[in-house]
RNA sequence: GGGUGAUUAGCUCAGUUGGCUAGAGCACCUCGUUUACACCGAGGGGGUCGGGGGUUCGAGCCCCUCAUCACCCACCA
């Protein structure tokens, strides 16, 4: 590549692969936990083992993989560990979905042939998506890329929950849960979706009483009314007597219950209850030990309690119900405009029917963690790493979201009916006589005692995010240790270097929708199997919109930008930029394509900095650098604050605010003042290592692009960019930097001036001022003037930005026009001195304001009197022509 | 019902602890092919920072209030 001319135009599908394939190679990104260096270390969340690339990986993958390069620039180790998740979820609806297809379905085919069939479609999918995440650029280690189901992963789940249960913080019980008839499973609270609904609201007779619902179906069990103890409205019933009503299929005897939960503002102030099929109703009967009955079947059906309607699915039944009543007289009025809200799986998309199951569960309030010297339960020790600032949270708003949550939060139920994840580690079985035994263990029971049927074990999976919760440990685990059973968990952790080295992680990077999900999940169990945090520090990003700010979906393909499609087009550095442009933390983005055009724009300007560059300087790019011009001061000048900022801000995960430096360090003031002043007055050497000093500074952000021109260096030998660290800086004279800005000015009003007129083979004359005439080829260049030449005395149009007296020699009489334009400077002028005199009269400000920025208000206004003067006299000289 | 965020140029958005004479990209207008780049260069126009009030020497930023939009949590039968 050495030799090759570069074409015009920066073509990124033409080295992109080849580029990531160089890296990989090289072994860039693989870790070293003997390195001497300051260990960095990020978790990717791990992608769902589903489709594909979608945009939101691609800027989380954009943000951490600044992240990792800029650690890396700074001297660090860094480990960047890549993986997938097994989205039980997803893939098992993915997979059933497959199967109807063929006409057949799980149960047919059997749990073994079931699995097989899913393990191959993630073995597939995870290829891919592994692909495109190289695709991306992403410098992770794949020397440990993980995958939530391998063994070792596999090994710390049965570990974290035989130890939860040890703990007596894993209990099995009969709880109302979520339950998806479609899928047949439940699911946990954060996965409910409420979503509004207009429907009926039915008020019947029930008795003495009134009472509304929109669910008449569930009414068939129903015996017991319940309101509120103060209601003076019901004073006269007392609680636990009963009443004879009619109802759907006859007569019932119902119990009177009074209990606090009941708002006696709303409807009538009295309602029946369906414990069974409702979460509230189900803590009214807990606690006043009340019978609770299934009405509904798992598939959504009415049960043999329903009388003549058993059998039919709830939807069907409900305007039949409606009906008897009405025929028995009991309907009392209907609101056809009731709205309520319908809790669907936010997943499956599938309604959700409360029911009360067998199942398991992590309590959340039970004091078993040591922590700090406390004993706490796993939401107090969720709370106090993030009060005590152990973790912090950017934006810092979500801490407040989190500690509502954790103030919300119930037992989590980590129990699935589905096939496809991490099997429950608990095995049962009875004795002839029918009791049953149950064994809880890292491993199966081996024992086959006499009189015991064999053990069976539980059919249920964990929820996924109890696997991804441990995710940025388990990965940690060196998986030839794990396999070795006489290992305790301690031994584990303790033997691992991996774990040793990068646990607690240093930065979580992860999309604000997740805080829930994974990141508190996160905190709860390594918290507590660890006794560590699992990160220092969490960042989260928004979401990535359409043009018009509508969620990205596949069903307005239109609006979609696709990753896959993006890179081969503008390139994945476009991509990159385009997705950090204007980005700020835990905001949403709108992405469109002028955006990504934008960017590639922006790739293509260093791709030609580049070419200007190794054109002019050919081997000369060896020597050392060294400032000649005051352009070459300032230019370094400009080079370090630059560094700095993007440094700083990169460091402070403000990400758009350092590209947006990098941009206008690189398009401004490299390209368009150094470049430009460099074809009058060429350092080569210096162009060299500027040229260096800015591809590593854009490296981060544009990986490909800039290791792209890397690799084409003359001068360079066969290192790898991607590898190196910061260029060092170079010494600049301070006061030659700031005389450069005395030629922008000179420069810049010239062509205003003859821009403004539309004149054009002007002479810029000046009172033979040395540093004018010294620099007068590249005035004459820059400003497209034919000449700078000294004289004694002369008229023409004097330049009123630069202390130095030049002129232009432009005829007055064309130059009229510019005395408005003047006009209008000299009032913006007096306008500035008015309010900077105001400030610097006013005796407080003086006072309190820091010295500093008075300092900087007196400097101010000095420049503006300067330049209101020379205004004026230029005004006055007008008058008089 | 509780909470969070947004409201800044025509559009999409930055703006760190108050120091701003308010910025960027795109779009727009004028000029231009000069030894990198038309995926370009030079110049320009465009904003009473949602309304009102307050704190302060000083407010886009802090406080109060109102309005509109978006989202999150809870969920009422």
């Amino acid at each position: 590549m050495k030799t090759m001319k570069l074409p015009k135009a920066y073509e990124a599908s033409l080295y992109e692969n080849d580029i990531y394939a160089l890296w990989e190679k090289g072994r860039c990104f693989v870790a070293d936990p003997d390195s001497h260096k300051e260990h960095f270390s990020i978790s990717m969340p791990p992608p769902n083992e589903t489709g594909t690339l979608h945009i939101g990986h691609a800027l989380f993958v954009t943000l951490q993989d600044i992240l990792a390069r800029h650690a890396r620039q700074q001297g660090k180790d860094v480990l960047w560990l890549p993986g997938t998740d097994h989205a039980a979820l997803p893939v098992n609806a993915l997979i059933e979905k497959q199967l109807t297809e063929e006409g057949t379905n799980k149960h047919e085919i059997g749990r073994d042939e079931f699995l097989n069939r899913t393990r191959e479609f993630v073995g597939n999918s995870r290829d891919t998506i592994n692909a495109q995440v190289r695709a991306m650029g992403a410098s992770v280690d794949w020397t440990r890329a993980r995958y939530t189901l391998d063994d070792t992963l596999n090994r710390c789940v049965n570990e974290t929950f035989v130890k939860m249960f040890n703990d007596g913080l894993i209990y099995r019980g009969h709880r109302i849960v979520n339950w998806d008839p479609n899928l047949e499973t439940n699911v946990s609270d954060d996965e409910v979706e409420y979503k509004e609904e207009k429907a009926k609201f039915y008020t019947f007779q029930y008795g003495p009483f009134q009472i509304s619902t929109a669910r008449p179906e569930t009414k068939f069990g129903d015996k017991y009314v319940v309101m509120h103890p103060e209601d003076k409205r019901y004073k006269d019933y007392k609680h636990g007597d009963t009443f004879e009503a009619d109802w759907i299929n006859g007569p019932v005897t119902a119990t009177i219950i009074k209990d606090e939960s009941v708002d006696p503002e709303f409807g009538t102030g009295v309602m029946t209850i369906t414990p069974w099929h409702s979460q509230v109703d189900f803590e009214i009967a807990e606690r006043h030990n009340l019978d609770k009955e299934q009405i509904i079947d798992f598939h959504g059906n009415l049960l043999p309690i329903a009388g003549e309607f058993a059998g039919k699915p709830i939807g069907e039944a409900r305007e039949k119900i409606v009906d008897k009543l009405a025929g028995k007289g009991l309907v009392v009025s209907i609101d056809e405009n009731y709205i309520h809200n319908v809790a669907t799986n936010s997943r499956g998309k599938g309604v959700i029917e409360p029911q009360i199951r067998l199942q398991w569960f992590i309590d959340v309030n039970k004091p078993a963690v040591d922590w700090k010297g406390k004993h706490l339960s796993l939401k107090e020790v969720m709370q106090s790493v993030i009060r005590d600032g152990d973790i912090d949270i950017i934006p810092e708003r979500f801490e407040k979201i989190y500690f509502h949550w954790i103030d919300n939060l119930r037992d989590w139920c980590i129990s699935r009916q589905i096939w496809w994840g991490h099997r429950i580690p608990v095995w049962y079985r009875t004795d002839t006589d029918g009791r049953e035994e149950q064994y809880i263990g890292v491993l199966p029971p081996t024992d086959e005692s006499e009189g015991f049927h064999e053990w069976q074990q539980d059919p249920d999976t964990l929820d996924t995010w109890f696997s991804s919760a441990l995710w940025t440990w388990s990965t940690l685990i060196d998986p030839s240790l794990a396999s070795d059973y006489s290992l305790s968990l301690e031994d584990l952790l303790e033997r691992s270097k991996d774990f040793q080295t990068y646990h607690p992680t240093s930065v979580m990077e992860t999309g604000w929708d997740i805080l829930f999900f994974w990141v508190a999940r996160m905190i709860l169990a390594t918290t507590y199997t660890t006794g560590q945090v699992p990160f220092k520090q969490v960042y989260l990003h928004g979401l990535v919109r359409t043009e018009h700010g509508k969620k990205m979906s596949k069903s307005d393909p239109e609006t979609i930008i696709d990753p896959l499609e993006v890179i081969p087009e503008f390139g994945t550095d476009s991509l990159r930029l385009a997705l950090i442009q204007g980005m700020s933390a835990g905001n949403d983005q709108r992405l469109g394509k002028s955006k990504i055009i934008a960017n590639r724009n922006f790739c293509n300007k260093l791709w030609n900095i580049a070419r200007f560059i190794e054109d002019l300087v050919g081997e000369e790019g060896r020597e050392a650098a060294v400032p000649e011009t005051p352009a070459d001061h300032w230019m370094l000048s400009k080079l370090q604050q630059s560094t700095e900022k993007i440094t700083a801000d990169l460091d402070n995960f403000r990400f758009s605010e350092a590209y947006d430096e990098l941009y206008h360090f690189i398009w401004d003031d490299v390209a368009d003042w150094y470049i430009e002043t460099s074809k009058a007055q060429p350092n080569k050497a210096l162009l060299a290592y500027l040229l260096e000093a800015i591809v590593t500074l854009a490296h981060p952000f544009a990986p490909f692009v800039t290791e792209t021109i890397w690799q084409t260096l003359a001068w360079e030998q066969e290192s790898i960019l991607a590898t190196r660290e910061t260029v060092k800086p170079l010494g600049f004279s301070k006061d030659k930097a700031a005389a450069f800005g005395e030629l922008q000015a000179i420069i810049s009003e010239s062509r205003f001036i003859t821009k403004a007129l539309q004149v054009s083979g002007s002479t810029l004359y000046h009172t033979d001022e040395a540093f004018i005439s010294d620099n007068a080829a590249l005035i004459a260049r820059m400003a497209r003037l034919v000449a700078v030449k000294a004289v004694a005395e002369g008229e023409g149009i004097t330049l009123t930005s630069t202390k130095y007296h030049c002129w232009l020699d432009i005829d007055r009489s064309v130059a009229q026009t510019y005395a408005a334009e003047l006009e209008g400077q000299a009032a913006k002028q007096q306008a500035v001195i008015k309010q900077l005199e105001g400030r610097l009269g006013n005796k407080s400000y003086v006072e309190n304001a820091p010295k500093q920025v008075v300092k900087q208000s007196r400097e101010q206004l000095d420049t503006a009197k300067a330049q209101l003067q020379s205004i004026t006299a230029e005004t006055e000289r007008f008058k008089k022509a």
